[in-house]
DNA sequence: GCAAAAGTTGACCATTCGGTCAGTCGCGGT
DNA sequence: ACCGCGACTGACCGAATGGTCAACTTTTGC
C-alpha cells in the first residue's frame, strides 16, 4: 500500500520496540515516521516543517528526504499507518455473547487507544476535518464495510431488545466521538479541568463514569436508572 | 478585544444580514471574516493562504492586508468571534425545572450550532487540536468558569437523583464531543453512511436517536431500558 | 581487502507566501 | 474645481521552505 510511495526502502525495517540509537540497522524509517507523526499531529500537514521532523528525529533534513521522496509521501505513509492501527484495534466486536460486556470492552479499548496514541488520534482528526483528502477512499471503503458488518450485529441485538434502537453507524459515531475527544481536545479538557497530570487525572478518574454513560446511553444495561440519592 | 489588532477599521461594520454586494458601505471586513472562517476551518492556520481568502472574498490580497494588519491578526479575530458565538449559544442551561427537558434542549441547541456553523466548529477543533495556542486563555478562563458554574446545577440534580453521577465537566465533554462530531467529522460520517444530502439525511434522520441516547446516558430519563422486542 | 551499494550530509536552488508600498480611484466637503 | 482622505490595487521584496545534488562515509557482498 505504501511500497511505491518512497523511492527506496533501504533496509527492511519493522515496527519493533527496539530502542537502539545508532543510526545503523536502517531503523531510520521508523524513527522518522514516529517523529513525523508527532509533528504532523500538532501542526497539520502544512504547518509541519520537514526540517522540524528531521530535527525531532535527530537527523538532517536531507536524510529525511532520502527515505521519503517528498513531504507528501511521508504524510501518506504516516497517516495510513495510523489508519491501520485504527482499524486493527477496533478489530473485533464479539458477535455473540453479552452485548453489554462486548461494548464495554470495545469502548475501553478505544479509550486505551486515545490514551496511548493521542498523536495518532489528533492526526486522524485533522485529516478528517480537512475533508479527508488523503484517506477518503479508505473511509468510504474499508471503514464503511467495517461499520456495515459490525452494524449487523448491533441490529440483531436491537431486535432482541438488548440494545437501544439507534442506527448502528451513529452508535459508532457516538463512541468514537466520546473516546477520541479525550485525545483530540486534550488542550480544552486540561484547561477546563485544570488537571496537572492529564493522563492520570483524566483517564483514571473520569473514564469509568463516561464508559458507563455510554453503555447506558446505548441501552445496553438493565440497571439504567440514575442511582437514587438514598440508595 | 480585537480593537487593537487591526490597524484601522475603515467604517463601522456590524454582523448584519445585509447582502448588498457592492463594495461600498465598508462591510468588507465582514466579507473577509466570513471568507477567512471558511478557509481557515478547512486548511488550518498554516494551510490557509491569504490570497485564497482574498479570492474567496472577491478582492485582491492587498486589500485583505489593508483591513487586517497581518494573517495572524485576521486569524485571531476570526477565532475569537467563533468562540464568542460558542459561549453565547451555550448560554443558559435552565437552572431549575425539568433536568431532562433542560438537557434535551441544550443538546438540541448544540446540534443546531453544528449544523448551522460547521466551519466554526471545525475551526475551533483545529485550534484545540493544535494545543489551543491562541485561545488557551479563554478556555482556562471564561469557559472553565462557565463549566464550573453550570456544573453546580448538575451536582444538585445528581444529589436529587435526577441525573447519573458523572463529573459534570465530563458530562459536558460528552455532549460537546457527540454534537460537534457531526460537524468536525462530516467527511468521515459522509463517507461511512454514503449520505448524499448530508444535511438532510444526517441531521434530520439520525440526530433524534443520538439526543435520546445522550439523555439516557446521562441518566436523565426514567424510561431508560431499551425497548423490548415484543413491546 | 576492495569495489559497489547504501547511507549521510550540508550547500544550494526555485518557489511560494506574507507583507510592504507607491500610487490610483472615488467621493464628500468647501 | 480642487482638496483631503479613506478605500483600493498590483508590483515588488525578503524570508522561509520543499526539494535536489554532488561529495563523502559506512556497510555489504564477494
Amino acid at each position: 500500500m505504501e511500497a511505491s510511495q518512497d523511492h527506496h526502502r533501504p533496509t527492511s525495517s519493522r515496527l519493533d520496540a527496539n530502542s537502539n540509537s545508532t543510526g545503523v540497522g536502517g531503523r531510520q524509517r521508523e524513527r522518522i515516521i514516529r517523529a513525523a507523526t508527532v509533528v504532523f499531529s500538532r501542526k497539520g500537514y502544512d504547518g509541519a516543517r520537514v526540517e522540524e521532523i528531521a530535527r525531532s528525529a535527530g537527523i538532517p533534513k536531507g536524510n529525511v528526504l532520502y527515505y521519503f521522496k517528498s513531504k507528501k509521501t511521508l504524510y501518506r505513509v504516516v497517516i495510513e499507518q495510523v489508519l491501520s492501527l485504527w482499524l486493527d484495534a477496533l478489530g473485533n466486536v464479539a458477535v455473540d455473547g453479552n452485548p453489554e460486556e462486548a461494548i464495554r470492552q470495545y469502548v475501553n479499548r478505544k479509550f486505551a487507544l486515545s490514551r496511548n496514541y493521542p498523536e495518532a488520534s489528533r492526526l486522524f482528526a485533522m485529516e478528517v476535518i480537512s475533508g479527508a483528502p488523503v484517506i477518503n477512499d479508505h473511509l468510504s471503503g474499508e471503514l464503511r464495510l467495517w461499520v456495515e458488518e459490525k452494524g449487523e450485529v448491533f441490529k440483531k441485538w436491537q431486535q432482541e431488545g438488548l440494545m437501544a434502537k439507534i442506527d448502528p453507524a451513529h452508535a459508532f459515531f457516538m463512541i468514537w466521538a466520546v473516546t477520541q475527544t479525550y485525545a483530540d481536545f486534550e488542550a480544552q479538557i486540561q484547561a477546563v479541568t485544570g488537571a496537572k497530570d492529564y493522563d492520570r487525572e483524566i483517564y483514571t478518574d473520569a473514564t469509568g463514569d463516561v464508559v458507563e454513560a455510554l453503555v447506558r446511553g446505548l441501552g445496553l444495561t438493565r440497571d439504567t436508572r440514575a442511582p437514587l440519592p438514598s440508595a
